[in-house]
DNA sequence: AGACGTACCTGACCGC
DNA sequence: TGCGGTCAGGTACGTC
């Protein structure tokens, strides 16, 4: 469940169900010390209220009565369930007074989750390195202004860029603003990087209006409804035409820093 | 600085 | 049916 516009979906449904509840219990299906999920973390949120649930990046961000914050990361396969626990890779569960369950599932177990004092919460390492929410007036052309060979697809997924894009909308906004993700970041104009941010928040705002993408790992599962993956024009298209009626070309797959990259070699320069 | 490999996990899918 | 390889929306680390 893991770009931003996936978190951003999950925030509002968690906090249409479940702000201004007490949590009655947490219970720790499955200890993950290495994700943080762990009957230590969650000591003490009993009788808690949750606040609000905010989001920075891909991160969650669950303020609670007693002026601390549960972080949570969904790694590559984690997402928050509107269900008590029972599934074999269930951690968590936080059951609210008048029967909301919140229960943390992921198969993968690479999301990660902390508890601190709201009070150093600007300070904590995670969210200290993050750049500029890619929908905010902070992103901007300058964000991406640079020098730098890197390609300016590895430019836009490192976080501390730009907060919250993975490897779906990176190859998406790509398209959308007709560059090349091999092109190094620093030989982008002005005018290109003005027309990648426009692409970035416009691509970011639409998957958030159809709900975020839902891939075959979560199809037909426990109520996330987004559809944006049929909108994709080039994510896991390979060898499909490219999609504008301008050009001839065919999507192809590359591999940039270990990952696919999706694009159209006639259409993205 | 940055590319690359590796690690962390489980599961789906594909070719043999 | 099984087996090995490859792939997956993320991030962190070491090495070159």
């Amino acid at each position: 469940m893991p770009e931003l516009a996936e978190i951003e979906c999950l925030r509002v449904r968690i906090a249409n169900l479940a702000v201004g509840r007490r949590i009655a219990r947490a219970i720790v299906v499955r200890t993950s010390k290495r994700q943080g999920v762990t009957a230590a973390v969650l000591a003490g949120i009993r009788g808690k209220t949750l606040d609000a649930v905010e989001r920075r990046g891909k991160l969650l961000i669950f303020r609670l009565s007693d002026e601390t914050a549960l972080l949570l990361h969904c790694g590559m396969s984690g997402r928050l369930v509107a269900r008590k626990h029972g599934n074999k890779h269930d951690l968590f569960c936080l059951a609210f007074r008048g029967g909301v369950h919140l229960t943390y599932n992921d198969f993968r177990r690479f999301g990660r989750l902390w508890r601190l004092p709201l009070e150093g919460l600007p300070r904590h390492a995670v969210l200290r390195k993050l750049g500029p929410e890619p929908l905010s007036l902070r992103f901007s052309e300058s964000s991406l202004a640079s020098k730098s060979r890197r390609s300016v697809k590895s430019a836009i997924l490192d976080q501390s860029v730009v907060a919250g894009l993975g490897n779906i909308y990176a190859c998406e906004s790509l398209y959308r603003a007709r560059i090349s993700p091999e092109r190094a970041v620093g030989t982008l104009t002005r005018d290109d990087r003005v027309l990648l941010v426009r692409a970035i928040k416009h691509t970011l705002r639409a998957a958030i209006a159809r709900g975020g993408s839902t891939l075959a790992d979560y199809r037909g599962t426990e109520g996330e409804a987004g559809d944006f993956e049929t909108q994709f024009a080039v994510f896991g298209r390979d060898g499909l035409r490219c999609p504008s009626c301008k050009c001839d070309g065919n999507i192809v797959r590359v591999v940039q820093n270990g990952r696919s990259t999706y694009f159209c070699p006639v259409l993205q320069k």
